[in-house]
DNA sequence: TCCAGAATCTGTACGCTGTACAGGTAATTG
DNA sequence: CAATTACCTGTACAGCGTACAGATTCTGGA
């Protein structure tokens, strides 16, 4: 009298995409394997037909919002090579902060996946045409992922769950009480991504950021 | 016949200690309210009384690792700026290393404590007075901030649970497969902290690293 | 065409989590 | 010495990840 039986055939894709939009407007705690399930209409332990735990689901899902393989400009070889790692940049924290719950993921594993393992050496690659040997390329490759995930992570984790945000105003002035000297004159961004604070608050700052490091890594005549 | 009543006045810090000890020896998952309360040798509820809930544990903890005011050669105001940076950068990243499942905690909620705070405000007066205006100096601070914290983060992300280790060979061969160009001469640590492998790996790496971004927020003449 | 096996889903259950509630005892204060 | 507060207890609840066994349906080979 027990059972059902076989209904029709899910995806891993469906069970990702529940999975997003719980963390999106539930925060991280939403995105429970229970609450997957019954967003997808099935019970729990039908999720572990496509994954073997619950670790899969949110690695798979990180994998996911890391993008497909071109990220704006950062592929195309015409461009010079600081326009290409700033499209790879901006692309990736475009791709995080549309996402925040989901985001808050990336520094939670190793990066371990195909994707993230491609990115890293499609960057490493570049560098090297940049003309940087080896040996820095390697490191310069590095030094740019902990800017990049780094700073997503932290804009994110100020981030606290959903819902009542507090006003922008004390958003700002919880930020201003350290970082008091960062004009607000930020322009606002795509329409795909709603303007959130942290989208609002950092973007410039992010850009500064990525060009010192820049800076830093070039290679010096 | 239920309670047993006032016993002795545990502390903060005893909970924090049995909490840090959890943390070192179990990974994340082991450092839950009830083992916690356990190992102090009390009931799970007890710890309430001193801690609202757990994430104010967890919160305490990540404040109390940020260690206390003076961060080596941080505050010595005969060195040089450049110098000062990097007693601060070692300082937090032997601070950390030394506790990677407490360590992973860190971008895992904004980071609004007081002594998050003290560091970010010295480590701005402290670009100001080498020569950077306000603004630069404040976004140079937040983009130390986030190569510091960034950095330890994914360090601390590809270890997995504690327990069997993966052997160094394969830790160092995983790595090699993006960073497959970083000479492995690294220097070992002190000995207050372990060698694990992400300290064996990466203190070569993270100074060059702080130093490429020292390089990029200089100012230039 | 029928049948075996694989794929998919269900109900149930276990041990774990954070924490709310209502008590009772011991130390502190008046 | 009485009253209050601080501290700790047992009990309980809802929710978590996930293991197990069984039922249904689809699929491929004879």
């Amino acid at each position: 009298m027990a059972s059902i039986g076989r209904r029709r055939a899910l995806s891993q894709d469906e069970v990702l995409d529940a999975a997003l939009a719980l963390l999106d407007q539930g925060g991280p705690a939403a995105a429970s394997i229970r609450g997957i399930a019954a967003k997808v209409g099935v019970a729990p332990n039908a999720v572990y037909t496509y994954f073997p735990d619950k670790a899969a689901v949110t690695g798979a899902l990180v994998e996911r919002l890391l993008g497909a393989s071109d990220h704006g400009a950062f592929a195309d070889p015409t461009r010079p090579w600081r326009e290409r790692v700033e499209a790879l940049a901006t692309d990736l924290r475009e791709r995080m902060v549309a996402h925040p719950g989901a985001a808050a993921l990336l520094m939670s594993g190793p990066m371990d996946g195909p994707r993230a393992t491609a990115i890293g050496e499609q960057l490493q690659d570049l560098l090297i045409q940049a003309g940087l040997d080896e040996v820095d390329a390697a490191r310069a490759t590095y030094l740019l992922i902990v800017f990049v995930l780094g700073s997503i992570a932290l804009e994110v984790a100020d981030e606290a769950e959903p819902g009542p945000l507090p006003s922008e105003a004390d958003r700002i002035a919880s930020r201003r009480r350290v970082f008091d000297q960062i004009p607000p004159e930020d322009f606002p961004r795509s329409a795909a991504a709603a303007p959130t604070m942290a989208t609002y608050i950092s973007t410039e700052q992010y850009l500064w950021g990525l060009h010192r490091v820049l800076d830093g890594i070039s290679p010096r005549p």
